[in-house]
DNA sequence: CTCCTGACATCCG
DNA sequence: ACGGATGCCAGGA
């Protein structure tokens, strides 16, 4: 599983394991993963994950906190829409107390690797 | 088969 | 402090 060659699988794993009403960032996951200037394939990775419903890439958003890729969820604020209903607050694409509602998963999963 | 792009982040100048 | 260039991997044309 975690063990797979692939960089992607890696990040769609760590996409899963975002609880609901939390947020990260590329750079979070990126770095997890050893990668931090990867940030990039973690984006091109989420792309993959449109067609993967196991993948919360809604709860993914860049460093600043802002929905960079709501535009591939529809072209629509679904991407805002899901992250409200989660209870995290969203205006116009930009999460508030992003640090709040940031998690990090090197920290989080840290404890259980 | 080869080149470029792709939802970003960081370093160098 | 700000701007431009680089980096990572994979898929698409």
């Amino acid at each position: 599983m975690s063990n797979n060659s692939g960089f992607f699988e890696r990040v769609y794993e760590v996409c899963r394991l975002i609880p609901e009403g939390r947020v990260t960032s590329y750079g979070a996951i990126a770095k997890y993963l050893g990668a931090a200037k990867s940030a990039r394939m973690v984006g091109w990775a989420m792309n993959s994950s449109k067609k993967l419903e196991d993948v919360p890439a809604h709860r993914v958003v860049n460093r600043k906190g802002l929905l960079t890729g709501k535009s591939h969820f529809g072209g629509s604020n679904a991407m805002q829409q899901l992250l409200e209903e989660e209870g995290v607050e969203v205006i116009e694409l930009q999460i508030l107390n992003f640090e709040k509602y940031f998690w990090d998963p090197m920290k989080e999963l840290s404890r259980d690797l």
